[in-house]
DNA sequence: GTGTTTGCAAAGTGTTTGCAATTTA
DNA sequence: TAAATTGCAAACACTTTGCAAACAC
């Protein structure tokens, strides 16, 4: 009982931040949502997310994935990830924090923000300031 | 005279490196390397230095400025850079640096490894060894 | 109903590859 | 001369786009 009324109250928060983000709530938004967020956190491509939609029987065009990927990006859902030139990464956590990528596997796996301490002691270049830190730790 | 000994100098490690890489020294890569490590530190992508060999009328395709790139890159005189999904980067700097990463424009600048304080306060995964550490600060 | 979204297929980007001709050592 | 390298064009992987049909509100 406790389980259902916390999947419906992220639910409704879900469906309220796409509404303000002017997503109109279709079907396969709904899907590819409910595939990213109804779990615990994790790292998604396209092609993945497109694999997992299809496996889930959910009809929906890789050129959507795409779209809806970017979309949810600008509306602050997924943080997107650049650890591979090829291949973009999409993160359900947008909280700050940080990544492990192992060269081997191809695995990401989150760093907490507070487990890593930073610390820039330089200033930015002239005009420009500071939007945001990524730092990969690269395993192998 | 100072200036052609230190030239000449450099050079002639470059030469040897290429060879204990077990590079032959061909006209392309020769070229290549002088616009590389000719001047000053550089960030470039494969279509920037192939658009610099044109210029400078050496004749190479950009299917060599791929594999002279990845070559040199094996052999330790470049750094592979991700900061854009869909493109590469590569840093004739090859100590322990960081980035600035101008989302405005594109533009990479170098921070030096000293001027970032980092400390990991995590173990890295389980049978996983830290390789490398990249910081990039984004900036607009 | 009206404007948005979808899906397809085509086009676009950056990169890699197969292979004959060329070049280096 | 033998082995490595080059250049071309084709193939590749990933992503974006144009547009008619379908859908949400």
């Amino acid at each position: 009982m406790k389980r259902a009324m916390k999947t419906e109250r992220s639910y409704t928060r879900l469906l309220d931040q796409l509404r303000s983000a002017g997503l109109r709530l279709t079907r396969q938004r709904l899907a590819l949502a409910k595939l990213l967020f109804g779990g615990m956190e994790r790292h998604v491509t396209a092609e993945l997310l497109y694999g997992e939609a299809q496996a889930a029987r959910v009809p929906v065009s890789l050129a959507t994935v795409y779209n809806t990927l970017h979309q949810f990006t600008d509306a602050g859902l997924l943080k997107e990830i650049m650890v591979d030139s090829g291949r973009s990464y999409f993160d359900t956590n947008t909280s700050h924090h940080h990544h492990f990528y192992c060269e081997t596997s191809g695995e990401l796996s989150d760093i907490d923000g507070a487990d890593v301490a930073i610390e820039l002691l330089l200033e930015p270049p002239l005009g420009r300031e500071v939007s945001g830190i990524d730092v990969i730790v690269r395993v192998k």
